[in-house]
DNA sequence: CACTAGATGCTCT
DNA sequence: GAGCATCTAGTGA
């Protein structure tokens, strides 16, 4: 339970949170090995009053997790293909989720690599597909408790100064298109670029 | 680099 | 059946 702590701010709103995430240390051990990732871009998804969020419309099977206590990954898979995971903020019975968008590798590089495949350097955690496929995170690990000292866990990094945190709108979200709910380190090439969806609505 | 189109299969209506 | 919290491969500048 070390460091869990320094997680403290994970029970705050998601938009609160979520800057906070930058920099810290997703770490997944498994048969494989091991492959650690320093997060460096992530979305807020708040509940109730966000319209892109999987839990506007209330608690499902798949999006159970989200309304549990902080600490926690929700993941989902996206457009049938791809493993995406969010780490679950916000009080226990408020939804509240911070999708992990891209990392650095710190540690496992041949691991994420075989993982990924032939792919450019910047591409093996660029985006919360390839990032969750580099991390080999599947369904399996969803609903895991991130801060009990797991195999799947979170772990305190270097701080990230203030003037280094640049947010932005979400990308791909077809609703509450514009609200800057996206934060990144600044002059990281492991962050995505910015694609707007092609149908927005409100 | 910017932009476009299509694959893919799951979730909810 | 509609709609995706994505990605890759294609084009063209």
């Amino acid at each position: 339970m070390a460091g869990s702590a320094d997680f403290a701010f994970l029970s705050r709103g998601a938009v609160e949170a979520a800057p906070r995430l930058l920099g810290s240390v997703l770490v997944h051990e498994s048969g494989d090995g091991v492959v650690a990732v320093r997060i460096t871009e992530v979305e807020a998804y708040a509940g109730a009053y966000d319209p892109a969020s999987h839990s506007f419309r209330g608690p499902t099977d798949r999006n159970r997790v989200m309304f549990g206590p902080p600490g926690h990954l929700y993941v989902y898979r996206s457009h049938g293909i791809h493993w995406c995971g969010n780490v679950v903020a916000d009080l226990d019975g408020v939804a509240a989720g911070l999708l992990l968008r891209a990392g650095e590798i710190v540690e496992g590089r041949e691991l994420a690599r075989l993982r990924r495949g032939a792919v450019a350097e910047r591409d093996l955690t660029r985006g919360p597909g390839r990032l969750g496929q580099a991390l080999g995170i599947t369904g399996a690990d969803g609903g895991a408790a991130l801060l009990d000292g797991g195999p799947l866990r979170l772990e305190t990094g270097e701080p990230v100064p203030a003037a280094q945190v640049r947010s932005g709108p979400r990308v791909g979200v077809s609703r509450a298109a514009d609200v800057p709910w996206r934060f990144w380190i600044d002059g990281e090439p492991s962050v995505s670029p910015y694609r707007r969806s092609a149908r927005v609505r409100d």
